[in-house]
DNA sequence: CATGAATGAGAGTTCATTCAT
DNA sequence: GATGAATGAACTCTCATTCAT
């Protein structure tokens, strides 16, 4: 029944996802993640070790999926600068929301466990953004709605803006006036010098 | 005795420090805090009745010393865009450095304990950055050797680069060469402008 | 296995009631009867949360095994006088055994644990003896071999004197021949006037 | 200084008294004396070993202050039926009082300290008031007031009645109404039988 | 495979008691 | 005498982990 059971570790791992997403990743103990799933304790240890174990295979699938839901999303016939509009956006509305998804989870984690190398859950998704941003920027040049010389530093460094604003607002909170503001100071980077 | 208690308190609280530099702020208990002290149990108890008892009052400590110490080390005759490499060099040996100081610890306390308001610490830390910052660059404008539309504003931007970096350290590494590439793109960014 | 869980629960409560009886209610320590038990720290935990709320089981096991006991060891061809001198007859011996059962638990637990209402447990002991004592009089009054005008009364004068003897005991020590006198005392209040 | 050392004996004795009124003896610790009494730690040891030696001085000073009262809230020209009356309605008050004085305390303590043969607190107490009724219902006798066979066996029963309702009013709680039927139902014992 | 009872390690916390000052 | 800091024992409670069924 090599189906059931993967049926039932998936079942698992998005109950574990909640889980995460709720109390973070060091909150969480493995009597936390039998309750959500109303399995019992042994039943978990068939299938996951630790709740490191289970966190990585549910930020594994996190990145499958979040490939797909990706270009899904956008507007067949938007321009670059819409597109990357609505990128900011979309990171913005995260970055305030209630649910902040796996952020604090994932940075939890990964204060502590530092293995993954090229693998690493959070190099993979930020590169791959920057990658996205840099085409973005890239098109936009091209079709004369940015100015930028260096596509590839400009969209390292939007990254690393939102990166700062999600740490800030997981820890100190942060107003959507002051996200608002690095946003367009930002986008202004982009646009406004000729 | 007030003077040998508060000696005593000074101690732990620098022997917490260190603790907490190492292990964060979750990992550590109160047992561990007893034992890097060498003192008894129920003695750490005299003092503090927590861990983030403790974490709060070596936060406060850190915010004296931190405003007494950065004035210290800032050369006399410098122009405004030599300080500003300065504390960005600074800032960066924090950054990669293997003791990374209480960012950690910081981060991991403040993901749970989001109270403080005006005085919370990670807020008046880095608002109190960007207003250097802001002093340095509005200086640089008026030699000329910036050119800024909104000092504020980069600042900000500058911090926040700066915390991303910070996370990303933290969490997932990040190359000299990387922090490099992003100071010297927030730097061109007031200069090359012209 | 409900089963072998309810006789696990069973056996604690048990285990428990001799331990509250040997030592009262506020000496127990939840290691105590884990100890007596032979059971793990953390085995009892999964039965009772505390010393609290394990009496309070024994009680109830208490009451319910109280109603059978009582009927069974009467006589069936005695007289009420004859009955009522078997009732005090039992009491005393419980009044000066060395084991007396979970009087003094009880007491102390009830010193700090007010609640109860109607269902209080010494409340109930106490009232349900009085109208035990109550028919009993008023059979003897029918059957001749009792004076009383207010059987109701009587009755609970008897169980006060009863519980004031209990206390004595427990407290200060009482002697035999003390217990007799009184016992003969209330009877001959029965008896005497005519 | 013996006197200042008596001095300060005394005003902890008293501070202790009203802790133990309040707490009850198991409740109390040393920490709860030491507070307060606004003394330190090692001061209260200086004097006192533990909380029992405590107590039992306690309940030595009660016991000298016991005798002078009592004779003095006695109206001069009363009947013994008055003054019984008298003595069952101050009962009754601190029966029913929420700060019944040191009963509570005195039973937790005895409950494990059998110690003290004819000196027991609980004893002498007892015993004594059962003598000022055996003279009071003497005196009734004598007068008229009352018809009694055996004043010794009487007051004794009336004691006893009144241990009960004081175990009864610290534990399941009493009603007034209860208590005064209690206490008219001793009193006609002595008067309606003519 | 699945269960959930059982274990035991370990963290937190409170106090009685001692002792240097 | 008096202080109160310091110690360490004792208790409570929670989980990760195992294992018989």
């Amino acid at each position: 029944m090599s189906d059931k059971s993967a049926q039932k570790k998936k079942y698992i791992l998005e109950t574990a996802r909640s889980v995460f997403m709720e109390k973070g990743f060091k909150n969480v103990t493995m009597k936390d993640i039998v309750e959500a799933c109303n399995i019992s304790r042994g039943g978990l240890y068939l299938y996951f070790a630790s709740t490191k174990e289970i966190f990585l295979e549910v930020l594994r699938l996190e990145q499958l999926e979040a490939d797909d839901v990706f270009e899904k999303s956008i507007p067949e016939e938007a321009g670059p600068a819409d597109i990357l509009a609505l990128f900011l956006k979309e990171q913005k509305r995260e970055l305030l929301s209630k649910k902040p998804g796996l952020t604090k989870a994932s940075y939890e984690f990964f204060f502590e466990n530092h293995e993954g190398g090229k693998n690493h859950f959070l190099k993979k998704q930020f590169d791959s953004a920057v990658l996205v941003i840099q085409k973005l920027i890239e098109a936009g040049v091209e079709s004369g709605e940015f100015y930028c010389e260096d596509a590839r530093r400009a969209a390292s460094n939007i990254m690393y803006v939102l990166e700062g604003l999600k740490i800030a607002s997981q820890t100190r909170g942060i107003s959507e006036a002051a996200v608002d503001r690095e946003i367009l100071y930002v986008m202004q980077g982009l646009i406004a010098e000729e």
